[in-house]
DNA sequence: CACTCGTTTGAGCGGTCGTTCAATATTAGC
DNA sequence: GCTAATATTGAACGACCGCTCAAACGAGTG
């Protein structure tokens, strides 16, 4: 269980490429089994199930966005590193990444209670970005790039709503909407 | 198949429902079959496939959505009324109503080119929404409630965004987040 | 009431689903 | 190089999927 012969971490990239896609439910296990080229058995010894395995992509997918804010935020100040984060995850989600979608926002839309605990866990990432989001709010404030009289918490909460809505509308428009301006826009009331 | 012995439209509300609540993939037939008390037989004769059955429930909630939005605009000014619906759409999402998604961004989100047309129906729809939104703000751009240099279309397009945003959040954080405000900082650009 | 013809029924089809487990292959320790 | 421990394989399982169709039904007509 603990040492496999496989690189679980590729492994994990890879199934959540194709979960990104398709979704949890659209996703097959024999789907999987072809991507990350494992048989049945080895993935439920690695895994336990195509839950877990989802649950587990979830989280690879939310270290991946909280990696990439980090980095704008180490060489940008706090509004801008936010702005670029939102502006890098609509755009880049046009063309190469698996879906136009947050797949923490795609997931939140698609599960219900039948899945609770990933439903749950979906929600519980959400709010760790969020809280980063807060945390460069407050530095902005602190750096006089934003009205200290705003609550940083109800900044980064329009923020996330921002990006779900961006990323949604990105997908529904087939991307040939005016992204830019939307997000423009977006960022008017704060700037 | 043009006169059926059941009520058709009474069965695509039902339908429209459960979709609503579970989505495409994870509402199987047998389900539909329990809620819109219909054996499959009924149900192929009338829809012709689950894809058929689904995108007439899309339909359904589409020309509701229109009309809630009608009925606004009839009391309200053009401005007024789109805030009204907005906030309808979000708050009410809350309780009774099966997700607390919008269907068709949810649809939009969960589909992928394996259900093509479904998808495709799903973007036209939405596009037919913002179309609305669109001669509401020319409309409040003729009553002078809005700036007469910012595009119409820009716009609708902006607060088509607002309202996908609004919706996956309130899912996303179980209605516990303060909606209201988020609503009144979306507008404050417009206002 | 008998006949007709479109509607409804529901058992059941072929296929795919997530998952299991005995058999096999691979590695590590001596 | 043998053995014990562990990782991997893949055929197969029961359950459920979307869907079909021969048979039963029932409203309208004469």
């Amino acid at each position: 269980m603990s040492s496999a012969r496989h690189d679980r971490q590729e492994t994990i990239k890879k199934a959540t490429q194709l979960f990104w896609e398709k979704g949890f439910h659209a996703t097959s296990m024999r789907n999987l089994q072809d991507v990350i080229d494992l048989r049945p058995g080895s993935i439920y010894a690695s895994f336990g199930s195509k839950e877990g395995l989802f649950r587990e992509t979830l989280q690879c997918y939310a270290n991946s966005s909280l990696e990439r804010l980090a980095k704008h935020a180490a060489s940008l100040p706090p509004l801008d590193a936010l702005k670029a984060f939102i502006t890098e995850s609509v755009s880049t989600a046009k063309g190469s990444s698996p879906s136009d979608m947050c797949m923490l926002a795609k997931t939140v839309a698609e599960l219900t209670q039948d899945n609770a605990e990933l439903l749950a866990e979906a929600k519980r990432l959400l709010k760790t970005i969020e809280v980063a989001f807060t945390e460069l709010a407050a530095k902005a404030q602190q750096q006089g790039a934003l009205d200290k009289d705003k609550d940083p918490q109800r900044i980064a909460s329009f923020l996330q709503m921002q990006l779900m809505g961006l990323k949604a509308y990105s997908r529904a428009t087939d991307g040939k909407a005016n992204i830019k301006a939307l997000i423009d826009d977006a960022f008017a009331g704060l700037s």
